[in-house]
DNA sequence: TAATACGTTTAGTATAAACTAAACATATTA
DNA sequence: TAATATGTTTAGTTTATACTAAACGTATTA
């Protein structure tokens, strides 16, 4: 492959990793996604540690999570033990994938703490005026989570639609 | 104070060190926000030190960094030298702050990363079928990136839009 | 001017995350 | 059955991050 596309690729490459650090993932996950994502035919796990770099483990572990998040897919080859593995090219699906994996189960989380700091308010008969306040405060942050949840469910709502090939709503600023 | 409130306290800012974390900050600057947020009278900063439990420095760098993200607000009081902060309480508004101060350089840094590869790419006169592969590949990721950039100038819109009072478009699960 | 009260910065340290190398488990082939 | 090829797990190491303790700068007071 001539130097020009190696180095296109390892910036690229490079691109993906700071992405996924942003994101709250590995760095070297980013990269294994790149190299998939950059990949024509389906890739193999020893190709990957070859291309990418980092050891069989690393990329054993990274490409698992990769598949969880349903970034990318194995795809066995009849009479060939190794597993390969391609990319998932529909973006929004991703997203639809993170937040359901994560955000989702975080923003419970939050709701849930929130919920029983306020339970724990509950019943306080002393320091009456302080227990008002911190009834008022959490039941704002309360809701706030709520209204997220409302409105990432909507996100995923609008990108099934999206995906249903309504187009036109997300179009505006497309190269 | 008694000590469920303080216990319900407790509660809750743990709960907020962890949604900190999660969305890629300290767990000492969510802990550090929740004290200042179920604070009656605003505090000052070796108030916080002992609230929170770590050192003068790190609520110093921390507190910092929450105003700057909009979080909270340093509140000079006359004759004394001590800066108070109280927290903002418009969620939405840190949202935007938020992903003003955070996504928002970080998206562009993507695109641009994308867009260098691409300019890579260009000129490529070998490896002819490669090259065409990675100019798709690489304008499809530019393109979501653009649509998520969108989505996001959307999100900010939107929340302009309900902090000046139009109700009813995010409150459908709200307590 | 010296002493005090504050917030900030810095050098060093602790901790958590993510990696490497190697052992391992399992399936396939010779 | 032994040897090989594969992916996974684990123990240990590296690295990045965030903290602590203390020095520092600056403003205020005595």
């Amino acid at each position: 492959m001539s130097a020009e596309l190696l180095r296109a690729r390892e910036h690229f490459i490079q691109g993906m990793s700071r992405i996924s650090h942003f994101w709250g993932f590995s760095k070297a996950m980013g990269a294994i996604y790149g190299a998939i994502y950059l990949s024509e035919n389906p890739v193999s796990l020893d190709e990957l540690v070859g291309q990418v770099g980092v050891s069989k483990g690393a990329v054993s572990t990274n490409v698992r999570t990769l598949e969880r998040l349903g970034m990318v897919h194995k795809q066995i080859q009849l009479g060939d033990r190794k597993d390969y593995y391609i990319a998932e090219t529909d973006f929004w699906k991703i997203v639809r994938g993170v937040l359901r994996e994560r955000e989702q189960s975080e923003f419970d989380q939050a709701l849930r703490t929130v919920g029983e700091s306020m339970v724990l308010v509950e019943g306080v008969d002393e320091d009456v005026a302080t227990a008002v306040f911190y009834r008022e405060r959490m039941q704002a942050m309360q809701s706030f989570f709520n209204n997220l949840d409302n409105l990432v469910g909507m996100l995923i709502a609008l990108e099934d639609l999206r995906s249903k090939s309504v187009q036109g709503l997300f179009g505006k600023k497309e190269t």
